[in-house]
DNA sequence: TCTCGCTGAGAATCAGGTTCTCGTAAACAA
DNA sequence: TTGTTTACGAGAACCTGATTCTCAGCGAGA
């Protein structure tokens, strides 16, 4: 009864097979937008780009950029995402070369905050002022764009839960979820300066969050 | 060998008097652009509006706005701090209400949360979504902002702390800010919704500041 | 009354995102 | 190969919203 019965399957076959193509190309050029904008960031050390920066730099053309995006938004929400994929990789990877589960969190933590601080001399990617705007334009994609961090952290404490560490008064996800924004906030709004007070360090942050501010 | 002492005192008179008339007129104008503002804000729900309907709504021009603020985003941050002074008042008076040390904080995190939320059926100034964009273009106005919050929550922190009841690691003022911000971050980006997981609840958040996660 | 500084009204400018038109090149069918 | 379809680049055009500029009126003091 569908479409796809009443056609020859050669046509079928080649219909998949030029469509295979098209979008083949089109997620290379959707990857030289991506790449041209993350280019500029880290340049720029800001996300405050325009559009016509990012179409110049890939030598392609606006009207390729909104055949790709439905708009600015959506680019810098994938490169968010992107960011958020790779920096969970990253701390993930770090996390496991620690036995206790505890020092695991505590690893995951400090680096984070490292990797959440607005640049410290133009890093890695520099994954962005992750972009606040998103926050209230968007807000349910940057929480998906979240999850996979979440999640990363939601996993550790749970082993550190089975290992009898962790209060369990809150779901685990939740706790989870709560430290990576107290973390990646924090970090986001601790100034960089050196002279009088305040630069907090990411060993603060994580006695704040694992061991609150109350006696026991 | 100042100006003033080379002039005649009743000029130097006339010319205060004038300046006091005018400051007080400027002041006036100032007050009906923020009061617009936050009105417009207040129906809308949303920090979106253009100078155009500020001025429109206050009935006075463009020009008068920009002789008054540099631009939209000193109106912006006028507001915001108007309101986390206020807000500071209110948590203040609450705290009061109580007597032990710790319920004082529990009471003043409880109520920042509360006033932090994107609009809980538009209450009281909703006083804004904090201006993410202001976090990013003027870290260090949002900084001053925020002071007279951070005091005191660290006043709150110290009267528990003379009583026995805050680890002093770290210092009190900091950890007051991240207090501050833990909570503001947090109430800001949990969704309202009501159907399936998330909705983080105040005291988990009061939980979670004040024990952390690991056990003892 | 005359003059000056302040103000409102609103046009002009500017920046950036988004959309549209056109001509050409690539891809594919016959 | 050749005609046809589709995709794409170049860049003009359009829109919204912030910011600046011009001009005219008006009220207070000389």
């Amino acid at each position: 009864m569908t479409d796809s019965s009443d056609e020859p399957a050669w046509k079928q076959r080649a219909v998949e097979r030029s469509i295979k193509t098209a979008k083949l190309r089109a997620e290379q050029r959707v990857q030289r937008f991506l790449d041209a904008a993350q280019a500029i960031i880290t340049e720029k050390g800001t996300t405050e780009f325009t559009v016509q920066e990012v179409v110049d730099r890939s030598r392609q053309s606006l009207r390729s950029f909104y055949l790709q995006f439905d708009g600015k938004h959506e680019l810098l929400l994938a490169l968010f995402e992107d960011a958020l994929n790779k920096a969970a990789a990253q701390i993930r990877a770090a996390a496991q070369a620690e036995d206790d589960p505890v020092e695991q969190l505590h690893v995951a933590t400090t680096l984070l905050f490292e990797l959440s601080r607005p640049d410290p001399t133009a890093k890695r990617p520099l994954f962005s002022d992750f972009a606040p705007q998103l926050l209230i334009t968007h807000p349910t994609e940057v929480r998906i764009a979240h999850a996979p961090l979440i999640t990363l952290f939601a996993e550790l404490m749970a082993d550190a839960a089975d290992a009898g560490r962790v209060k369990s008064t809150i779901g685990i996800r939740r706790l989870a979820a709560m430290t990576m924004q107290t973390v990646m906030f924090i970090a986001q709004s601790s100034e960089p300066e050196s002279s009088d007070s305040h630069p907090i360090s990411a060993d603060e942050v994580w006695e704040f969050c694992s061991q609150g501010f109350l006696h026991h």
